[in-house]
This record gives structure tokens, C-alpha cells and sequence, in this order.
DNA sequence: ATGTATGCAAAACATTTGCACCTGG
DNA sequence: CCAGGTGCAAATGTTTTGCATACAT
């Protein structure tokens, strides 16, 4: 029974819940928006509102359960959280996003919120470049 | 005579882009939404349309003028550019922007970035904190 | 039973676009 | 004069909300 995380984070287990949170552990992808979540309960039948995933993503964020990512592109995407703190590169051409930790970047963000005066409480840091892998439009050039 | 950095920028030289041009300049905020130019227009009773203001932000953002900055609202900011690159730490209490440059950081980046196979093109890195500076509502409690 | 969650449709919001008119060079 | 720029209104795309109904505990 996976309903233990949901209790545990103060909501109470319903279907749509468990659904969502079933997509998002279902790895094949990493970062999805609201719009893919919604599609994929479509291909699996299940009657759950776009609104319903807006509001389970929401609480989910709030419970410290998934991250939401701002891209550039304006959309929003989340993520579930394993635990592991992690920054991303995205590539411009193919959208592929890669996740990485860097303890000095880390280190050196901490030095300097304090010689600015600021308790840091979170960052965002996305690189944006090009992969050029097998796959990848950037390769056709 | 200011227009100079519009012709520069191959643009014709209209009074809504120098008006913007002059908004974005008169130095008191850095950071502006199209929404807050719009308002700035109105107050001096400039008959611009907020359509015109996004037209302008675009094209100033695609002639390197300005850059355009996804904070975690989701609404976009937009910041001239004055040549030296610079990341940002923002209050979550007051949502005061300081700007900051570290070596380091860039440095490791990019050498992050080609451990992973990618050609790095640009990054946004934004750090998220308490100032508890006077005037900060966090100095409140 | 009862308070919370859901689905649907409509609202809200930021941003973009179509089109007739105006303007800068 | 004429290509390009602008205002307005309407379209778009994403996210939120109101409300009557359905569900978990």
C-alpha cells in the first residue's frame, strides 16, 4: 500500500492523488508539466479534471512532495522530490534536461547571501546550452 | 540626443521605444514587469498599449537591449543591460533584487556544463532568502 | 455524517496576434 | 510615399476559482 507517503504529508489518500503520484514515480520522465499529467490519465481512461491536477500539484508542492520549476519557456514543470538536491542544465535544441551537483557552486552561493546580508533559503540555478548528442536537432548542422 | 542606441540596435526610432527606453533607464527600479511600464505610461499620460509594450520588451530583449527574467511568480521581469553580467538573490519577504558576480561560480559552471557534453550558451541562477534589512517585513517578527 | 476533494465550466491572468490606421525617414 | 510601427480588440495558453456533487474517514 503507497498511500503512506500521501498520509504522511497530511492529505488525505484519494484517486486522483494516488494517479498523479504514480505518474510522476513512473520514471520514464523526470520534469512534467500539469498538461502532460493531464494527457497521460487520459490515455489511461481515468476521469480526473485538468483543475484537479492544477490542485493535487499544488498541495503536493506545498507538502514538500514535488518542486516546480520555472523554464524559460514560461510553463510551469514539477518534479518529484528524492530527497537529493540537484541544479539543471537544459539543452536549447532538444529540450533534454540533465540534473547535476556541484558542492563548490553550492558552497560559494552560502558565502555570498552572507557577505550580502541575506539567510539563504533556496536557489534556482538552470544552465542552458547545447548537448549535441545522437538525436538531438542541434547535430543536423 | 538619445536615440542613438536604437539606431544601434537597428531600430527605427519611435516615441513609444524611447519612452519605454527612458522608463527602463530612469535608474529607481531595475527590475519591471511589462505591467509596470504600462502603468509608468499611463501616469505620464503616454497613450501606449500594453500589446505595444510586450512588442517593444521583445524586440529590446532580441536586439540584446534588455533581458528578460522568469522569477519564481512566473511573471516575467525584464532589466537593462548595462554590458557586465550579474546573477541575482531576491528577499522573500520585500522582494528587494541585489545583483551579484561571483568567479567561482561562473567558472565551475562551465566546467560542469563539459563534464556533461554541453556547450554552455547562458545560465540563470537566482538565489531566494531574508534580508531582515529596515523596512523588511521579516524584521518584523 | 461531515468536512474535504472533485469535475465542470467559467474566470482570471499574462502574453500574442489580426487588422486598419498612423508615422518616421 | 511606403515599409514598418502602433492601438485596439479579440484570441491564446496557462492556471485558478465557484459551486454542486461525490468521496474518504
Amino acid at each position: 500500500m503507497e498511500g503512506k507517503d500521501l498520509r504522511k504529508a497530511g492529505l488525505k489518500v484519494t484517486l486522483p492523488r494516488l494517479k498523479i503520484l504514480e505518474i510522476l514515480e513512473g520514471g520514464n520522465v523526470r520534469h512534467v508539466s500539469a498538461e502532460d499529467i493531464y494527457k497521460r490519465l487520459l490515455e489511461t481512461n481515468e476521469d480526473i479534471g485538468l483543475a484537479t491536477v492544477y490542485r493535487v500539484l499544488t498541495q503536493f508542492e506545498a507538502a514538500g512532495l514535488v518542486t516546480r520549476h520555472h523554464f524559460e519557456d514560461g510553463m510551469a514543470v514539477f518534479e518529484l522530490n528524492h530527497g537529493t538536491h540537484h541544479d539543471h542544465i537544459v539543452c536549447l535544441d532538444c529540450n533534454r534536461v540533465e540534473e547535476f551537483v556541484d558542492s563548490g557552486i553550492e558552497d560559494r552561493q552560502t558565502t555570498v547571501a552572507e557577505r550580502l546580508g541575506f539567510e539563504i533559503r533556496d536557489h534556482s540555478l538552470i544552465l542552458y546550452g547545447r548537448c549535441r548528442r545522437p538525436g538531438c536537432p542541434s547535430r543536423k548542422s
